[in-house]
DNA sequence: GTCTATAGGGAGATAGAC
DNA sequence: GTCTATCTCCCTATAGAC
């Protein structure tokens, strides 16, 4: 039921996405949501959490297998490849979150803020430890300037394409560290 | 009308979006709508459109204000910055676009792909002038790293904020062509 | 745990007066 | 060009049977 309540939010939005079609998605009627949470803003709110644990936990998982890591790149390259496994390999929790949080109602937003902040936090910790010669200031700029790049491949990657995640993974980490030259010298500028 | 629409849309998504609000937010009533426009789609389109239009008419004027420049770099730096004035200055129609484009029903969507991917054409042969040395295969998703830096600024960019427009369109150009050390180094790198 | 039936509200759209 | 009134449809949510 919340997997197919996060391809709906993903392909739909929050507001066209009616409890109706959830339901016969997985063969129940509308009615029988109700047993297993109080709104619809309830099952949404499960499912925008569960965006952002996929998300949590790969990072994790990442700083985990990274501990004795002394390459700086190989680890901010291990957590992109950590976050956009979570949005292309794992459920559509986390690509429901990425697209269609903000069409979501504002009371629905703010319960789900302090853990997108949490997440927010882990990356803003790894930019300071990967590239120490940046200013605190920027930080955050930058950590944007990634998030943007990650999440924007939702409108456009295709997982049965040429290029393999690993290689985006790639190519989005040099070119966040490198710029456009990178693009042109995958994995040789390493 | 048109502008109250643009609003909604970026506020709330096209579904959210009723037509009884924006009567409301110009001062006339719902049914007053249907004698401008066909229905609820036809006025999106018409609000979908003049996003591109927004967008197109400033890229054009860059094309001809930079016809002398002989630095590729400035160029495109100049194109970044008229498209986040798009985004920022000409009110919410490119804003509506960018950010409400994907909540709108299918064949809306259909109607107005033509023009998207005119301007797309447009930036495609930017970067393949910019950036001779660049494999055309890779010059799509260069573009697609540049749109996401640029469109997702729209989520935090704060135009009362301490960074100016020019600054971010700086900054932008700049972590693209030269990646993340550029960020510590504006404006002195080029 | 799921069903049917339905309440209650709000959406897009239409018709005709002014 | 805008109004009021209204139609039809579909949404979330509830109540009670099985």
């Amino acid at each position: 039921m919340l997997d197919a309540a996060a391809e709906r939010l993903v392909a739909q939005g929050y507001t066209a996405t009616t409890l109706r079609e959830i339901a016969a998605d997985i063969g129940i009627k509308a009615g029988s949501i109700y047993h297993h949470f109080e709104s619809k803003e309830d099952l949404f709110i499960e499912v925008f959490s569960r965006g952002i644990e996929v998300m949590v936990d790969a990072f994790g998982d990442v700083d985990t297998a990274m501990n004795g890591c002394d390459r700086e790149s190989d680890r901010l390259e291990a957590h992109v490849r950590a976050h956009l496994g979570a949005l292309f390999e794992h459920g559509s929790f986390t690509a429901a979150h990425v697209t269609a949080f903000f069409t979501a109602p504002e009371e629905l937003r703010s319960a789900i803020v302090p853990l997108r902040d949490d997440y927010e936090h882990r990356w803003n910790a790894l930019l300071a430890d990967v590239l120490p010669e940046l200013d605190s200031a920027r930080l955050p700029i930058a950590r944007l300037f990634l998030f943007g790049a990650m999440n924007t491949t939702i409108e456009w990657f295709d997982l049965s394409g040429d290029l393999s995640l690993d290689g985006l993974a790639n190519l989005i980490t040099v070119q966040f560290l490198e710029g456009v030259d990178a693009l042109n010298l995958q994995r040789s500028t390493r």
